[in-house]
DNA sequence: ACAGGCGAAACTTTATACAATCTTCGCCCA
DNA sequence: TGGGCGAAGATTGTATAAAGTTTCGCCTGT
């Protein structure tokens, strides 16, 4: 019995065809190269991944579970378009879980943590240098997940993949300015006070870090969806 | 066109063949009448209904998404085994959120909502009063489930109602004694206190029940899954 | 010229057939 | 007698084809 046959319920099978799938369009939403709305047909993907429309199917139902995907019937599968109610509920969510979260991870601090922590870090940097916008949108959302992987927490963890999918969506269809998607400043920040094992000074810096993300956005307040058809002629 | 035709992205779908397959599935494993490690095979699922291979396996895979059924790549869909470790994370989250939801719940209350808690408390008096120990089951997840759609947060519901699946399981693998599932009348005091608009007092009856809950269970620490088979032969 | 309806094309949904993999049972050998 | 090897059976993974639905263009009638 090799080490390899332990696909242990929890690991992702990055080597499954369907997994390739899904991670890829997952980046391509997450990068902002899919915009919300799009059209992902069944024979468009699968020519791209020279997979059949079944594989593609079992993906974009994946996709669909984790709310970057909207499945709507007999009309096929879209990327995802929060309504400021939806941006709202997602933020809350986050103020509620990760300032839980970076406190379990500071129970498990360790050199090879920071380690991992502070590579992310330069490279989240070296993104922001190279003015590498697709880099940095998605370095930013990979290190809360990074956090959420720190504190060995599976269920917090898969909530919060949710949650950072949608909210890259929502940080796109939603910010004032084009603003970089994340101060890298306060993860850096957070990693310290993870260091300093300092609890209290964690979950206020995480807090206020999401605080933040939200006060750039603009979630104005229409009656419903149909309103988006007025502000679009009135542009 | 009827108002039928809103499936809306948030509605369950009651009348679509996947959905009364995973509707199906999903009742029989919160009832307990399907046993955790139980092969859930496609072909007698799909006899079962009356559907194809196809559409069984699209409604296992969206079980196997809310964590109540593992898939195993070539060896088919197993009814999930929750372990101790499991157990604590899911009572953790829902320690994290459910105050929180009720805090919603509360600022929502309405005649409307106090009516169906007050229809809901009646059923689970019913239930308990029949001895019907499945229907017990389901009502009491169900009672948590009520709260989250009365607070109108659509992510802390989705969340919540993998937490519930998962706990029925973990209630069932791990009880003390034969204790019935849910205190009713814990469930009549949050009410009280919803009625009340005491937003304080709901928090607090929500997580002492909750603890209660978990204090019911013997969540013993093996060092792995494969220890369970010298407690059988230890029992 | 324009509104309404018919029809074809494209896509999704569902079913079925085929291929790959695992399990099980029987047999053989040490 | 116990263990290991191997083939048959069963089950899942994948692809392809048939069926149903929606959408868009075109045509006709007013």
């Amino acid at each position: 019995m090799a080490a390899k046959s332990r696909p242990k319920s929890d690991a992702p099978d990055v080597s499954d065809r369907v997994s390739r799938i899904r991670e890829g369009v997952t980046a391509a939403i997450l990068e902002h190269r899919l915009l919300p709305g799009t059209k992902l047909g069944e024979d468009e993907i699968g020519e791209i991944y020279g997979a059949s429309r079944t594989l593609v199917r079992t993906a974009l139902q994946q996709l669909a579970h984790e709310g970057i995907v909207n499945i709507e019937k007999n009309r096929g599968a879209f990327v995802a378009r929060p309504t400021p109610a939806d941006a709202r509920e997602v933020f809350e969510a986050r103020r509620l879980i990760e300032p839980t979260i970076v406190d379990h991870a500071v129970d498990a601090v360790s050199p090879v943590w920071l380690n991992r922590l502070q590579q992310h870090l330069a490279e989240e940097r070296e993104a922001e240098l190279r003015g590498d916008a697709r880099a940095s949108v998605r370095l930013s959302g990979d290190f809360h997940r990074l956090i959420a992987e720190m504190s060995g927490h599976s269920i917090y963890l898969g909530f919060l993949k949710e949650l950072i999918a949608r909210s890259s969506l929502i940080i796109l269809l939603y910010r004032r300015h084009d603003t970089p998607a994340c101060g890298t400043d306060h993860h850096a920040e957070i990693v310290t006070a993870i260091r300093k094992r300092d609890k209290q000074a964690a979950r206020a810096q995480m807090l206020s870090h999401l605080n933040e993300i939200e006060a750039e956005l603009f979630l104005k307040d229409p009656a419903a969806d149909e309103l988006r058809l007025a502000d679009v002629l009135g542009a």
